[in-house]
DNA sequence: GTGAAAGCGCTAACAG
DNA sequence: CTGTTAGCGCTTTCAC
């Protein structure tokens, strides 16, 4: 570590310090051609000795590069949104791109705010796990003038239109094979929790929505008593049922999943005889918990990983799978 | 939204738009007295009509000043470091600031890359959880030509030399209330159990320390018996252990506590009448865990607060009282 | 091999 | 009120 770093040393000071021109300072640092060994080695070690560091701004301003990404997920409360963003952080530090990261807290006002400061800081591409929906901000996306990528949830453009790079999980495959298996364990009524699921269509449910679909197509084929629990006090709502008939809960995630099952335990209800609960996410901390709770497991790192490379490829200019999907599995536990 | 985004509207080309000189389209787009109104609005119009944004990079080569800041943590996995990231990054929102996140993986080499990385890039000042230890390490960020300042761990300097600013927790005063506290439930045996707590001084374990240095003193004032478990194979170690004496452990950290509650219970052992836990940090996955947890409070969410605000009132250029102190709470439930 | 100069987009200082 | 110019630190082009 050099010692003296009050004062920041600048290309042009070497250029004085080494009595060369800037141009030939230019050369040595960056290992260009053009320079004779000598004039190098004595360039580098003074530079060395100054504790000379590039000034990253100054080369954005002038490559219009700036080697960082926007991130902008919902909140980093949901222990699935910490483990996303760490695996993206792992993934870009190894790419040698930095994370400029922002929580949007499902605003859709702030979202596009936070896209605005980003597009200001001329980030170089934006990983979002979007909360707005709907054509207007497809066409906004496409003309932001640098590469979007979405996580999760889609944004659709209008027919015919060239999708958004995405990367997200099969849900409906996973859910559909979930529900059949829940109905095949002979429970009479099954029912999907999915609280902040509203259908006002100004947030981004598509994830949420595929779920919804899945489930539906397979309880009404096997014509199985069903319900949905969209709203925030399904909890209450919940705790007033009569409980007569044997009764699965499929949660959209782990955390409400868990909510039942403390509840039913609360009630005395025996579980998985009287009732079933089934999460979403596999979230690390169920391995503490009692009953185990049957899940399916998300996988976030991938999700991460593979959405920092598309997004990647598309900035480097790589033609791209526009759409990549990833593969759940289902984890049975004890609760179902 | 302004439609056309896909090429970059510089203030020279409004300038050549509006048919007038940059100085006046820079007073106009930043509220500088001297503009005539009917030119300002003119300016204002055109500007919006073309999708005109600022380019903070070039605002930023030419001020010094980027309104980042660097946020190093040691991981996102432990729930501990996600909450601390998402209150950090609210707090600089509010401030107009932006955060660039990565993650030491309490790595000493990484941290000092990162670290270098991040100075590179201009941030205005770092915000530190810090891996490493030592007088080379202060002198080092002392010389840093921006403001650092410290979160939960602290680095000392020389003797008489000028503190870093920090913030943390008053470890000293809860642990030693919270041992008193076991001892008086008629504990036998008090154990310290800090996994990765080595002694080569390689690493920053300072407030660790603190913590064992207020258990010690309790301990060694009641002369209980106490031992310390600081390796990562604790828990098979403690399974090994024979419990004919009723004991506590005192975890300083919630995770390790939760592995211990399994631990205890496949091990068919009475909580707390054989054998008591106590957990640190009171992370929110504790409502769902039975027996439940007793813990110490930790205030994340003001530690991150407190610390960027810190930090920013450094960067402003006040004075500032260059430690901050926390306090905890301990929080009785039943594993105790 | 090396030096000089222009320019990335913006701000600030000085003229008019 | 408005225009011109220099310069932030770096890269690139073109001379020598």
């Amino acid at each position: 570590m050099p010692i003296e770093r009050r004062t920041k040393v600048t290309l042009k000071d070497l250029a004085h310090l080494c009595g060369v021109s800037l141009g030939t300072i230019d050369r040595a640092i960056n290992d260009k051609p053009g320079v004779s060994k000598k004039t190098r080695e004595m360039i580098l070690r003074i530079a060395e000795e100054h504790g000379y560091r590039p000034n990253v701004i100054a080369q954005s301003l002038q490559s219009g590069k700036t080697f960082e990404i926007g991130l902008i997920v919902h909140d980093l409360n949901n222990r699935f949104f910490s483990l996303l963003v760490d695996s993206i952080q792992q993934t870009a530090w190894e790419h040698h791109y930095y994370i400029q990261l922002a929580v949007s807290l499902r605003d859709t006002t702030r979202e596009k705010e936070i896209i605005e400061h980003m597009l200001q800081r001329n980030v170089d591409g934006i990983l979002l796990f979007p909360t707005n929906v709907g054509e207007t901000f497809y066409e906004y996306l496409v003309n932001l003038g640098i590469p979007v990528t979405l996580m999760a949830n889609r944004v659709k453009g209008p027919p015919g239109s060239r999708p958004l790079p995405f990367i997200g999980l099969d849900n409906t495959t996973v859910v559909k094979q979930a529900v059949e298996q829940i109905i095949a364990q002979g429970y009479e009524v099954v029912n999907f929790v999915a609280p902040y699921f509203n259908t006002t269509n100004s947030h981004n449910y598509y994830e949420i929505d595929k779920r919804y679909q899945a489930f539906l197509s397979v309880v009404e084929v096997h014509t199985v008593e069903h319900h949905i629990f969209s709203c925030q006090q399904y909890r209450s709502e919940i705790a007033r049922l009569s409980f007569d008939k044997r009764t699965a809960f499929f949660c959209v995630s782990d955390i409400f999943a868990l909510e039942l099952l403390s509840l039913f335990t609360e009630m005395g209800l025996a579980i998985p005889d009287d009732v079933g609960v089934m999460g979403f996410d596999n979230i690390d901390v169920l391995k503490y918990v009692r009953p185990s709770l049957s899940t399916i497991n998300y996988p976030v790192s991938e999700l991460g990983k593979q959405g920092f490379e598309l997004l990647h490829s598309t900035i480097s200019g790589e033609r791209v799978n526009p759409k990549q999907m990833l593969e759940a599995q289902i984890i049975w536990r004890d609760s179902i």
